[in-house]
DNA sequence: TCTGGGGTCCTAGGACCC
DNA sequence: TCTGGGGTCCTAGGACCC
């Protein structure tokens, strides 16, 4: 048996632990910029708020309707998932961290009433040491649990647990479950179902398996097996190191200027490098691209790309910064207004694997003590209190962030003070 | 004024090998 | 009429997830 386990409304719920007087009141996140809304509140949802709704299109809409807005502050959102999934690991032998908001956990071995009562616990437990409210839905593979969680959050508000295991209940739940919120349908796959007539969970369970091989590839066989209790994805209980790392951010504002763009591009190969080092690998390939404003047809339209194929795989802050600026400066061309850029490193082999080249000139000892010197003084001083000059110190390009709440949980300054008096 | 930022997997087709 | 049979690797594009 699996319970998949999801936090409600995560980012939502992460700024009302905060802002107890919001208990009831309408929430929502926005995305960097304070661009689109990301996260809701259920009375945010009642409002018909949409998810990726664009905030400068409702303002008004908020303001009458006393919604409170924040905007996204990912160093809190992780830090509260840290502590979520610190929990669930002490209450389950195996579990695997699926999103910043959900995990897998496997139950094996538990009968139905320790399962349901396991769930109680799980939710009791984390609310109560985080603030932050979960759901659980347990069934016999990990695409029935994702069912079982949505019946949890939906029509089980107060219990928040679903337990999903006979079969009775199963072929109810499937036969009212609609097509598109299976996990692994997504719009595409859902209009060209119902375009076959097939709109409920149960009747693509009950589709040929020919028929769905040929049309959703294995990803859809897959699918209509674990709806019919075969497991066929698998707890990954060790993280998978990133095939691919992208570093990449919308300007606050329009951005003409190489020299800005070079400040941006060299903090992204530096993010970059950071997330490189922290999976112990380095890439082979470095992909730096810039973007104008999509959403203005009426400007100047140019996007592009440089691919940079290093020597050695690299997974320097020096070298990164290097390489990636003189992509830039390959691609880019005045008389643009730059709205996004981004450097994404893919062929990523682990550190001790990396393939050595005759002809490599690189001093690569004494750049990487320099690298682990810079490391060790910024996570005890804060990032990038040591950093490379070209990473600038203006930052006219940041990104808006009006609405930022404080890091409660990660920065001494921000701590609330509490007066029990 | 204003529209996010990360990832994964699968398949077909083209290139190559013997 | 009639032109083999078996592989691998890489990439772009399309689907999906949070």
């Amino acid at each position: 048996m699996f319970a998949l386990v999801d936090c409600n409304n995560f980012y939502a719920s992460c700024e009302r632990v905060f802002h107890p007087r919001l208990n009831h009141k309408p929430i929502i996140v926005l995305s960097n910029n304070d661009g689109c809304v990301i996260a809701r509140s259920n009375e945010a949802k009642a409002l018909g708020i949409k998810m990726g709704e664009p905030a400068f299109k409702i303002k008004q809409f908020l303001k009458d309707n006393n919604v409170a807005v924040f905007s996204s502050n990912y160093a809190l959102y992780g830090d509260m998932s840290r502590r979520v999934m610190n929990i669930l690991w002490k209450l389950s032998q195996e579990m695997e961290i699926y999103s910043i908001d959900e995990a897998f956990l496997d139950l094996s071995g538990f009968n139905d009433r320790q399962l349901f009562e396991f769930g109680q616990t799980i939710r009791n437990t984390i609310k109560q040491h985080t603030g932050i409210p979960v759901s659980v839905g347990v069934a016999s593979t990990k695409t029935l649990s994702k069912v079982a969680n949505h019946i949890a959050k939906k029509h089980k508000r107060d219990i928040g647990v679903f337990l999903m295991n006979e079969n009775k209940t199963i072929e109810r739940v499937l036969k009212h479950f609609p097509v598109e919120d299976i996990w692994g349908i997504g719009r595409q796959y859902a209009n060209f179902l119902k375009s076959h007539n097939i709109h409920t969970a149960l009747e693509l369970k009950n589709t040929s398996e020919n028929w769905v091989r040929k049309h959703l590839t294995v990803m859809g066989t897959r699918i209509i097996k674990e709806l019919d209790g075969t497991s066929c994805i698998p707890m990954e209980s060790v993280t998978p190191s990133k095939k691919a790392i992208c570093t990449s951010r919308s300007f606050g504002v329009m951005v003409e200027d190489i020299a800005q763009l070079r400040e941006s591009i060299s903090m992204y190969a530096t993010r970059c490098a950071e997330k490189l080092r922290k999976q112990k690998s380095c890439a082979g390939i470095i992909n730096v691209f810039i973007q104008t404003n999509r959403f203005k047809p009426e400007l100047p339209q140019y996007n592009n790309g440089k691919i940079i194929k290093l020597q050695v795989p690299s997974d320097s802050t020096s070298e990164l910064i290097y390489h990636s600026v003189r992509g830039l400066e390959a691609i880019y061309k005045p008389g643009y207004n730059y709205k996004k850029a981004g450097v994404i490193v893919t062929n990523i082999v682990p550190s001790s694997q990396v393939q050595q080249s005759l002809f490599d000139k690189m001093d690569r000892a004494t750049d990487q003590q320099i690298t682990k010197t810079i490391d060790v003084i910024n996570s005890r001083m804060g990032r990038d209190v040591i950093r490379y000059a070209v990473q600038g110190f203006n930052r006219k390009w940041k990104l808006r962030q009006e609405q930022l709440s404080p890091c409660y949980t990660t920065r001494w300054n921000d701590l609330l003070t509490i007066n029990t008096g």
